[in-house]
DNA sequence: GGCGGCGGTGATACACTGTAACACTCGCGC
DNA sequence: GCGCGAGTGTTACAGTGTATCACCGCCGCC
């Protein structure tokens, strides 16, 4: 579902992205509390893009619930740590694949057939989005870039049938 | 409050925006409603992004509600039809200020003091992502960039004071 | 003229997404 | 013990978007 090309880390599953937490956290003082860490655990495990809601349903046992403003705070503090991203297309959450260079651009490929969302980064693209932005005299902070289509193997599959 | 640097057609104020609606929908063989042409006027004549209820309130009357709902329908048509684009991190709605070439990209220049959007075309940078993509085995359906930072305006503005 | 279909609109209700505010607990330092 | 701060639970609410049905006006057709 997901393809990773040219990237430096690519921890992939869920068990190396729990570790990861777990181990940026403590290098930074910071609390790695087991609602932070269920909330990773639900989104890393899907390849699909999760939104809150469904965390929370997910993360909700008969006698236990987790109300999705408890998934929101645990969610923004994920991704103040640079653990989750957000879709903004989708209203939805997927775990960060990359060990991000600081201020590095991000794109993301969001399959409409699969659903699946690959995390992409590109110094070309980078340097283009730079003179574009000079040239209309934009100082940047923020940006987002997301891009909906057919992921490898969907087409493929499309073909095939 | 806007740039418009390096574009082919740059109607940017309302009366033209109408203007051209009207004859785009008779070329085309649609019809341009009252309601129609008043969600556009709203969303040409702010600068800002408007957000669908705020356009519901502003085209409402005492004795005359227009409902939301009313505003999305009359959004998604213009929307098709390519005369508003939709500000994904924002859920807001911006006149389109380009004649746009099939396919082409585009890019939204947030600025997060003034809160105006700019659109930009680059062909540099569509080419940039258009090999990030085809490295990574994409088909690209749909595209959005969305740039949060500050306009030329407001960073002088912030130097000066 | 009657009649049916179709696009657009009005209206209500509802689902989904996100935030504000307050209370409570727990661990920690004093 | 006591205060304090971070994290969480809970309720309520604001904001965003969609489903559904009813109605109206227009046009073509018999």
């Amino acid at each position: 579902m997901h393809r990773h090309e040219g990237h430096d880390a690519c921890p992939g599953d869920a068990v190396d992205m729990l570790a990861r937490a777990e181990s940026l956290c403590r290098e930074r003082g910071l609390q790695f509390t087991p609602l932070r860490r269920d909330v990773l655990e639900v989104v890393a495990a899907s390849g699909k893009a999760q939104g809150a809601y469904d965390i929370a349903e997910r993360l909700s046992v008969p006698g236990k619930r987790v109300a999705p403003v408890s998934v929101y705070r645990a969610l923004d503090f994920l991704m103040e740590q640079g653990l989750v991203h957000r879709i903004a297309s989708r209203n939805a959450f997927i775990p960060c694949a990359h060990v991000h260079a600081p201020g590095e651009g991000v794109i993301f490929l969001i399959c409409r057939t699969c659903g699946g969302v690959d995390e992409e980064s590109s110094q070309d693209l980078e340097s283009g989005l730079g003179r574009t932005l000079e040239r209309a005299g934009f100082t940047p902070a923020h940006s987002i870039l997301e891009v909906e289509g057919d992921c490898g193997l969907c087409r493929d599959r499309k073909q095939a049938s």
